[in-house]
DNA sequence: AAGGATCCTCACAACTTCCTAACGGCGAAA
DNA sequence: TTTCGCCGTTAGGAAGTTGTGAGGATCCTT
């Protein structure tokens, strides 16, 4: 995933409210909460949410409001909560244009996967995580890699280096760190290898290998990759 | 509304079944039913469903195992009902692709608005359920491959690893990943096998099966499926 | 019980990848 | 200037991976 999904919470009860960020938090989402109708409306127009939760008895508005005036500008996924079970409330929530109602109490595995299903069909869960090298570009999900329109073949053992390199950019990386990382601890003393594949490295993804200008090395310390 | 949302409805009770049926069509839904699994996904095949109510307690095959073979193929909105309230039934029914789930005894009002939306979010339900692999033709809802015009018969390993390139599609698939979801957990350090099934494919599906364009392979990496 | 289909293991050739060794260029220190 | 260390590059054999064929074991149907 490119990006962590930021969710927001909407609940008056504080320790619902909290036990859900913290629960939320811990499953590797970016959590924004608000108390009230107004409050959450304002913190989704600072930080623009993937998706929402919302407690449908809010203090200060109802509930269908905040639905609409979320709906106005954005599409993402809507999950309202609720201590009424009437189907009358769901419908109408569901009709003001909620993806989702679940009713109080709840499980919190339930809740997850509900998530976990809203953001799957979420428009922002298609970008793939790449990154560009000189005229290439990467795509370590899918593993590939096209410079000039055309597929790059790259070895299991470049990969593995570049994927040091991509996760720590414009970091100064020393030797030991690079063999350690994709080689394995034991293989420390192999500088002669580092050495051939980052040429093959460059060859492979630098516009001019002979003047690297994005996998650098710096005499004496290690390499370098610059974005 | 230009043209009618189709629902396939599947479930063994046939009084809920034809209760459900009416209900539908009488809010212009075009409406497909089945009392099986195996027969839901006849039925979706011959009739690709913009909507589908699934019944967890089926009576020949796992509620999960429906789901999962419909979203190989469609994108289209999928609600199950169960009689079970248990959060794990949930849990696994929204992770294998489900986009909703009530549970019985439900009011006849939620369920339509849930269907509406769930129809409100449905893309343009434009997803072609065929693939084409070289001189191939795969068919994944109908189960079928046609080459040249003939049809080509595949065995369930072989379709259940080719679901996975069909999934996945331009993305490559570590020798684990394959191993792990065509045969299950446990099955890692069979490479042999999947050599074999690979093999296969290749010479049914490809043009030239000694020189694959689809279904390549990336030395000490994977596999991948080219479009 | 026989037949057929499916699944899996084994073996071997062809291929790719990996690593080591060696050579020349460059810059800094003696 | 010489010496030394570090870096980039090339070449070739070792090691691992893949494609392919044959054959046995298992399961289901007839």
């Amino acid at each position: 995933m490119t990006e962590a999904t930021h969710v927001l919470v909407v609940d008056d009860d504080p320790d619902l409210l909290s036990a859900l960020a913290i629960t939320l938090r811990a499953h590797h989402y970016v959590v924004h909460t608000a108390r009230t109708g107004t409050e959450g409306l304002e913190v989704a127009a600072q930080h623009p949410p993937d998706i929402a939760v919302i407690d449908l008895g809010l203090p200060d508005m109802e509930g269908t409001t905040v639905i609409e005036r979320l709906r106005a500008w954005t599409d993402a996924p809507i999950l309202v909560l609720s201590g009424r079970a009437d189907s009358l409330d769901k419908v109408e929530a569901l009709d003001a244009g909620a993806d989702d109602y679940v009713t109080k109490p709840f499980a919190a595995d339930e809740l997850l996967a509900r998530l976990r299903a809203a953001a799957r069909r979420a428009p922002t869960s298609d970008a793939s995580p790449v990154v560009e090298v000189g005229g290439a570009t990467v795509d370590l999900a899918a593993r590939r890699v096209t410079k000039a329109g055309l597929d790059v073949h790259l070895t299991p053992t470049e990969w593995q280096l570049l994927e040091v390199f991509v996760r720590n950019p414009g970091k100064l990386l020393s030797r030991q760190t690079l063999l350690r990382s994709a080689w394995g601890p034991g293989y420390e003393s192999a500088a002669g290898s580092l050495r051939l594949y980052m040429a093959q490295l460059r060859r492979k993804l630098e516009d001019d290998p002979a003047r690297p200008k994005h996998l650098l090395n710096e005499p004496g310390l290690g390499y370098r990759f610059q974005p």
